[in-house]
DNA sequence: TGGTGGTTCTGGATCGATCAAGAACACGGT
DNA sequence: ACCGTGTTCTTGATCGATCCAGAACCACCA
């Protein structure tokens, strides 16, 4: 860990003080508050600085002093190489790094939390607050970031009372999407879940487990569903359920297989995000089900992909790069600012529960139920 | 900054101590060295921490003390978005983010290095070394990074005499793609350029921007080309050339449409990036240029956009994520370590400069040059 | 009894900066 | 000559931990 430069004791602001004939305050000042010495003793001091080869102050000694530490944490449930994979997750941390750059705070990112079981990738990180991404309700590592006693947000779950959440209206969003089919008068649904534990199960929808769930928007988003399918007089607990690990493409294309080949079929498939929605299309296309003539499908999210997907996916609009940007402001900045940029209307604060809204988009995934 | 917990004074090692009776070696060593005391006072101490609401031990001072960050600085040209839209970008922080996770380390992301002016988001960050990644050799972010003292790892460029740099050759990946070029019979060739210069220019080539590049990749790719061509007996000064400012599809659309409008148009197509590539392929599209038969594409990286597009991309394949990886042991570990898991044989390393293999991989947007 | 070795715990120095309070000096006005 | 007001610089305390050297205690054995 030594390239290059000599690992020779590093020069601090007292040695620098010494060879100059000054005191550290003074050249502390003459970096951080240039205003408070003359120009001259300040160049001299620079010009010194250089010649030391002193960069400027130690960040951590500063950090330790001053209390801040001019970075972010965020929290995210799974890899870092899923994150970036994922469209939904690198919207939100695009939005994140825009308020990043309007503050000039560094972002630290803490990948993983679902699966860690070493506290010490949280405890042991300097930053000002944290963001906490999608986490069930029992992980462990929200525990750790929550003692920390730092500032936190978190966004879309879990939600817990007295911690700022950001997040979107995930019931309204569901009842949306099912809302629509049913006017289209789909009456043999299937739905596609993402996980409802954090524990790598895929398969058919299992009461058990949807009753014990620790992933909040995928309870929300099922109750908002159910909610929708009930106002139009139907069962249910009849409605094919399969679940689904992670969010991907692949994981969509095997649910969908999974509910295009129960008989009867379903005419219209609602998908938990835009990536299983995908997979449906994937998998209708192996299955030579033709969309929409055939079959309906439903996401959520709206991610860049919806649009050029062939066809064109209907969804869930949620503002997703809004989102982080709203956490993390709402993390910098006192709570009860109004998050920016959104329009006072377009959100409902209630308490420290932000609300983004959700809108539906339809495009050309979904269509009337065939005749049969 | 303070949700629901109050901004009472922090509890320290030292409170906890003293309402313990014990010293506060002994508090810290329960916490990070479990071994060095019985196993009862420990339990007695971490009880007590729980009671009070201490977290650990502040991160911040332990850092001052023990003189290790725990986190990893990466260090972007560009902004954050543009690195999440960017596979090859992306692919690497990947790389980088397999080896933190190895080593528990937090990655500390600080983008827009080359148009950053304010030192302050470098050389306030806490971390145990930088990656700087394919920035120009004239930034004065790099003369901070440098400056920290830091052990620092380059990826791509700048190459600098005494700072590791972690790389491909790039000369001889050029040379592949223009050699399989002329080998295919084109001999009107044309080439879509990345950035000579961070200055946000896009338009023909410019042999004065070329000479006074400030990023050295563009310039060994495009020596590369040139020298393939010109062992072909092409005249080099006459193969038209096209820079973009950044490395995405529009940009290369833009200068596929101007390439292909000149006469006579190029039957062929260097580009210096899968992205600039892909950018052509839709330009060929929206001018009715078939290919392979009319115009054939290289690119440059083997992003997984390669294989999916159409026709699929030809381009000179670079491990874009063991790059990331083999970056970050290489700043971890002791300098003149060979990099891991690519083989002995898979890679270079002369002096502290890591070259890893690039591979010509042929795929359908390249076929013989048109009869005329 | 005294020496030796091993655990377990303590006190004080230390990491490298910032901050609050105040000293030293210059200048102008009365 | 004296006071007030600024500017410029210094001193000593402080942030919250870790580390080093050594104290206290117990046990064992010669």
């Amino acid at each position: 860990m030594d390239h290059g430069t000599r690992a020779r004791r590093r020069i601090t602001l007292q040695d620098l003080a010494g060879t100059l004939g000054v005191s550290k305050t003074t050249v502390s000042n003459a970096f951080s508050r240039p205003d408070q010495l003359s120009p001259e003793l300040r160049e001299r001091v620079m010009e010194a600085a250089r010649a030391a080869g002193y960069a400027g102050p130690d960040p951590v000694a500063r950090m330790l002093r001053t209390g801040r530490a001019g970075a972010l944490g965020l929290i995210l449930p799974e890899s870092l190489p899923f994150a970036l994979d994922d469209p939904a997750t690198s919207e939100l941390i695009r939005g994140i790094a825009d308020a990043c750059e309007e503050r000039r705070l560094g972002l630290l990112i803490v990948p993983g939390a679902t699966r860690a079981r070493d506290p010490r990738t949280i405890t042991d990180v300097a930053v000002d607050g944290f963001i906490a991404y999608s986490l069930p309700w029992d992980t462990p590592a929200l525990q750790h970031v929550l003692a920390r006693g730092e500032p936190v947000v978190v966004v879309d779950e879990p939600r817990i009372p007295g911690v700022a959440t950001v997040g979107v209206d995930d019931l309204a969003g569901a009842q949306l999407a099912a809302g629509h089919l049913v006017r289209l008068g789909h009456r043999r649904l299937g739905i596609v879940a993402s996980p409802f534990k954090p524990d790598g199960y895929t398969g058919r929808g299992d009461a058990a487990r949807i009753s014990s769930s620790t992933f909040d928007v995928a309870t929300r988003r099922l109750h908002g569903y159910r909610a929708a399918l009930a106002d139009a007089g139907l069962a249910v607990d009849d409605v094919p359920l399969y679940e689904c690990a992670l969010s991907d493409e692949e994981l969509g294309r095997q649910a969908g297989r999974d509910l295009l080949e129960r008989t009867p079929r379903p005419t219209a498939i609602l998908a938990m995000s835009d990536r299983l929605a995908l997979g449906v299309l994937a998998a209708a296309r192996d299955l030579g089900v033709a969309v929409p003539a055939e079959l309906s499908v439903v996401g959520f999210d709206d991610i860049p992909g919806a649009t050029t997907s062939r066809p064109s996916l209907t969804t869930v609009r949620q503002p997703l790069r809004l989102k982080g940007y709203a956490a993390a402001r709402y993390l910098l900045d006192a709570p009860g600012t109004p998050p920016p940029d959104a329009g006072p209307e377009a959100l409902t604060a209630d308490g420290d529960e932000i609300s983004l809204p959700v809108e539906l988009v339809i495009r050309r995934s979904t269509a009337g139920a065939p005749a049969a």
